[in-house]
DNA sequence: TATGAATGAGTATTCATTCAT
DNA sequence: TATGAATGAATACTCATTCAT
């Protein structure tokens, strides 16, 4: 099953989104097609897999820096949940970029919302715990927050971005924005 | 040729790249396939031309603001061009939402990079002709910044975030980066 | 067209129900399956089209009995039916071994009623027209005699009847239930 | 043993002949598809028991009707014998209509005939036992008429005839049928 | 130049059957 | 004797592309 799943990263990687079909995946898998439908009733479950793999080890991560959210600064912390948001991302480079692949597939068929929801959740509380000048309407700050990196990330690793930079690239804007965020009235 | 390409933004619209067969195009532009075959050599090149021309809108709108940059301040510029960008992705949301469908496709084919470019040297020009604090390695923040500015447009039209705030979080967002980096040093 | 129609049943001949396939009957037609799928939309309307097919045969000859009718008793029409019925289905007998392959499939699709309509009409207006003692309850009769008729008619295409004497065995049968039955008040 | 032989009915009943698969049945009969393969070597020999246990039913049947044929007529026992047969079709009416699905995939492979004899002997022998003017080639009367009725049940199940007046049908017809052969010479 | 019928490789998925445990 | 995971051939159907007219 997890040879299954790394097979599917690894077709998705060398040969793309359309040349991933379930016979490729078993053959790289070692295994027969039928085996492959014994684990995973359907291609999408497959490509679906691999989103909530990612974004549970970014939700994880970022439930790390909030953990640790007392007596920061909100600029502070969002610059901290950059951090570990690009550390992620580099840490599997491979599943970061398979994730692209097959994203667009996934968020037409709106299977993105359920898994996103940890994550954006563990974004919104950091900042509500932040010392000072309160975020108001966090809600909106976090999910912006998550849409500008995952923008960042997309382009490094879509190599429209050098990927050298991108961990400091990440953190100076999510601390400015936070920054220019924290205090003001909700709009 | 033009019904064809218009055909095909229609078709994406209404039945989704899935659907987006040649024939289906073709019927819609009232040619053959055999015609369609005669002014884009696959569908590929189909998918690519929608794509260059929004990129296209995107750079004219960015240059308009380059157009008027003098005497403006870097951070000021930032909103200004977070505007003009969300402002053409807004006019027509539904192509917008068909493009991150086709975009997925064309990704893995590296089309894109020539496409983006125009549009990446407007974001870098008007940043170096801001007044004030020069903005260093202005093509590396020109960059982060389209990155970022991707990242919300997409998280708003895909849903996960509201897009009636998307053009105030985009020109905050973008304002904030660019005055916490002008007057740096480089990296 | 027709070419996919003959062998459609040759293939149910020679290879029976289970290994009629879509790329069987093509190679057997001499076209490709794309082309099979261009003129019929999918497998069943392929099974549906024999039968359709052969009812209509037997309807109009059934309407051949049916036109001459005037004068002649219930039991005489009746015998005239069967003996249509029975040289309609000894024309083509492979068509009607085709059939008895396929019925299972489209009765379980109920796509039998519609085509079966006209046939039921022509016996029952034949009976209706007869001479003498009127049949109370033509449509119901007519329906047990057509029933009666395609179980001999099965038999005998099968195998568990000598199809030699199959032509008499209509005859007198049909001859003596519409006999029994002609000037009976309805049930 | 007979519990897979009664998940097979369950299965064909509730799930159809194209749901029919050899995990439904060994589900349905507690035990795993390996044991099923001990008690049936394939798939076919599970539904060719079926359709002999309905034809023993339909023989047992009739030889009630030959056990007391003495001193009837050849008509009346022919009643008597579409009776008894509509009377088994009758009971468990789901059951007969499944079997017209398997029967499709068996006479096929010819392996109907076995299990047809007893039924066709039985019908045979009771004619042979009737009193008054002989039935001349019994044997053949007897497919006839076992044609004929299967020919109307098939008609009522699938419901192309109502089946409330199904025995009432099949009794005039069988009646009719052999009262009109009765006494003849030999075809 | 335009047509559209024909092609056939390619896809997801199912299921009878086997065999190591 | 019983299990059930693994197999892989088989199927219906789609669609980009070609080419004779």
């Amino acid at each position: 099953m997890d040879a299954i799943f790394e097979a599917t990263i690894q077709v998705l990687l060398k040969e793309g989104l359309a040349r991933l079909t379930t016979i490729r995946v078993a053959e790289r898998a070692g295994v027969s097609v039928g085996t492959l439908y014994q684990y995973f009733p359907n291609k999408l479950s497959l490509q679906y897999a691999i989103l909530v793999r990612h974004f549970e080890e970014l939700a994880t991560a970022v439930e790390g820096v909030r953990d640790g959210a007392a007596n920061r600064s909100p600029a502070a912390l969002a610059a901290d949940i950059a951090r570990a948001y690009v550390r992620v991302k580099t840490a599997r480079p491979e599943l970061t970029q398979a994730l692209y692949r097959v994203a667009a597939v996934l968020q037409q068929n709106k299977l993105t919302t359920g898994a996103h929801e940890r994550l954006n959740a563990a974004v919104r509380d950091t900042l509500a715990r932040a010392d000072g000048a309160p975020v108001a309407d966090a809600e909106r700050v976090a999910r912006a927050l998550l849409a500008a990196l995952a923008g960042l990330a997309r382009a490094a690793f879509e190599g429209e971005l050098k990927s050298e930079g991108l961990e400091e690239d990440a953190t100076v804007l999510a601390g400015a924005y936070v920054a220019a965020v924290a205090g003001r009235p909700a709009a």
